[in-house]
DNA sequence: CGCTGTCATACCGTGGCGGTATCACCGGAG
DNA sequence: CTCCGGTGATACCGCCACGGTATGACAGCG
């Protein structure tokens, strides 16, 4: 009675993000008709309409969202599935770290030491290693709570630490000790960057957009911005920035992340040792 | 060159757990020739050998072991997507949250008075949440940190508590104020009591094995055994029963847990009015 | 009242799935 | 060594289901 076939499932996302048959159809590569026979198939195998037929256009019931959400998830699931299945065939054994370029970089260099088994490290862009993780290009990731979305991966804490202001070195508020929450919000001149969020997008604000480490250490260099973050990016500064503790930001948490079900022996290995170095 | 169809993976991983075509067949109820033309024909597309086809029986390789674990995700995923519409579809808006017969009685009933919207309340075995949640008969969870399995699972902490030893109140250590861990491990004629863990099996011990709230009250009142417990569990205490605070045992969060990929509205809202209730 | 654009229906051909029969291969019993 | 039982692979065939084309039903619109 159930049994959802993934090509149901890939024609039904379609037609539900085009709201129209014969442009779902296009896109697919196939005739309009098959494709409504395969949604009024599924229908009825599940039982529930998914789509209201109106004049002026088809739209989604609430069962159908609610299948569309699934459906993505999915099919996400599948494709990832066949990339592990694929890497574990190829490098045996192996296992692929992802990380933020910059990030934690005496942390990850400590890990890779501890670590016996061959590792391949990614680096990637914010907010990347979720994606990666998810579709089955990485096996494991360093992520940071409670920045990085961590919904559907298990993880293990490895370092927890302040966040700090990075300054124009030669920008007045870098000459403090330490610095608040209120002492850096609205300073004129030098308005905090901004990273995508967890969909890939930006928040509206004064700030430059960033997405890499060398992009803000520039426009910090030149004045143009300003940032907080965790303290070990104290590793990576220029002689032009100047970092400033701060008293009221939320602590930062390095953690080790992966996905859910792993059952991956490489990856419990990987985990076991993080967490015998870091709580020591 | 990815999209593995759903047959395929129901039937690569029937062959997975059998090693064996023939009786995977049986299984399946189709014969043994479309079976191995099916398998084959999946690692070719993946281009990967899955099963090693030894003289002497059928064994995965690494990268069948790995896809045998995707794929029961997967299906199991595909199980619970449908029953999720076909809950949609039926009652609409309406929600359903499972939690532990006797657990966090009136923690739940804050959370209902809270709600607006319809709620229908089920009540399962210990540990029966995780398994209810994920194949889709229920929309979200009361669990409890650090017993139960949260891996894949959006939560948010409601309440914590010191944990109680529940025991025969006629027992000499029912008198005392409080007590260790060390003091109740191995109390001559007085077992812990053994749940299930996330599997469903027990640990071997000398305690008796329970699953329900009922059984264990029973069994501590006849004088059988002792638990460990939270401190909300006082509610349902019979007269027969003491319950002793434990100074240094972990302490138990009570969490609402959801499937991490969720976007059910109705969901979302009980987060949130859950949030303000608890946090307030 | 046609014209256009939508999704549904009718019908047809083909490819793929599943069935039966058989092969190739190996281990074990004699 | 030979035969037998049992394995998975191969060969071949029939049928269903998927996809294509043609057309219908129906609403919006000039």
């Amino acid at each position: 009675m159930d049994t959802l076939e993934t090509r149901e499932l890939r024609y039904f996302v379609t037609v539900a993000e085009e709201l129209h048959f014969s442009r779902a159809a296009d896109r697919l590569g196939i005739a309009q008709p098959p494709l409504s026979r395969a949604i009024q198939q599924l229908e009825r195998r599940l039982g529930v309409t998914l789509l209201d037929r109106n004049r002026r256009g088809v739209s989604l019931t609430a069962a159908g969202q609610v299948l569309l959400d699934e459906a993505r998830v999915l099919l996400d699931g599948a494709a990832a599935a066949a990339r592990r299945t694929q890497r574990a065939a190829a490098g045996s054994g192996r296992l692929t770290l992802v990380t933020k370029a910059g990030a934690g970089h005496e942390l990850l260099q400590t890990l890779l030491d501890a670590h016996a088994g061959p590792i391949d490290v990614v680096l990637c862009r914010m907010g990347e290693q979720a994606r990666m993780l998810r579709d089955g290009r990485a096996d494991v990731a360093l992520m940071q709570r409670p920045f990085d979305a961590l919904a559907g991966f298990d993880t293990e804490d490895l370092l927890t630490e302040q966040q700090v202001a990075i300054l124009p070195a030669a920008h007045p508020l870098a000459a403090r000790r330490t610095l608040s929450m209120a002492d850096i919000r609205d300073v004129p001149g030098l308005p905090l960057a901004r990273w995508p969020g967890p969909d890939g997008s930006y928040e509206p604000g004064p700030g430059p957009e960033v997405h890499e480490q060398s992009q803000l250490a520039q426009l910090i260099a030149l004045g143009h911005t300003m940032a907080v973050l965790c303290a070990s990016s104290r590793s990576w500064l220029w002689s032009a920035h100047a970092a400033v503790p701060l008293t009221d930001a939320w602590d930062v948490t390095t953690v080790l992340a992966w996905p859910a079900h792993s059952r991956n022996p490489a990856v419990a290995d990987l985990v076991r040792t993080a967490s015998t170095t870091f709580t020591a």
